[in-house]
DNA sequence: AATATATTTAGACGTTTATCTAAATATCTA
DNA sequence: TAGATATTTAGATAAACGTCTAAATATATT
């Protein structure tokens, strides 16, 4: 079955640590290890939902030196955005929805 | 752990099936047969997901005769929405947010 | 080159999830 | 009340998920 690109970004926000992540990152862009500071998980842990949130495309990581640096990916946050709207508004046919 | 009231209606989200659903009801209200027609799965499946958001209130079932009806519940939906419009506007505090 | 720091990868483990079939419950109709 | 229809509940199972510790990789510093 061909999946929606909606679904990752989706999965990837049915974490609550995930979601704290995002609005983190609202704030200000941060690097792995500031991030990790937040949380009681360990840093691994914090790593592998940093994967996640990275494939679903919410955010974009770039290394400078020594460290790496997570950001916000707008784009795809403003499609999540979007599939609400859709659902907000009252124009008809879910036939011909994405997703 | 204390879970936000946002972490359900996330969770129940996450599964393609269950935002078919939701997109369906927005047109119209539907049985849970009706709504099974659209699925190749059984219909015990689709009575799981219809069970999983309506623990999430995304939607609000009520029986009427042989059919129970399912429509949606606007107001939980309204609160989903909020959490992305937080993280679209520019005004900051992550530390404040509810979720 | 050796050591320290930052981060990820690998592998394991228990929990949750999505699905199925079979059985139970609720309602309607003859 | 018996039988048909609509839906849920129960119980099983395989896959996905979230977390951990230990090890590997990448960069910087001395």
């Amino acid at each position: 079955m061909k999946l929606s690109i909606l679904n990752m970004p989706f999965k990837a926000l049915s974490d609550p640590s995930r979601r704290k992540i995002i609005q983190m990152l609202k704030e200000k862009d941060m690097t792995a290890g500031e991030i990790a500071d937040h949380f009681q998980m360990s840093k691994p842990s914090i790593s592998h939902h940093l994967s996640i949130l990275k494939q679903a495309e919410l955010v974009i990581d770039e290394r400078r030196g020594q460290n790496i640096y997570y950001s916000l990916n707008t784009t795809v946050f403003q499609e999540v955005v979007n599939w609400f709207f859709n659902m907000t508004d009252r124009s008809g046919g879910f036939e011909n929805e994405k997703d």
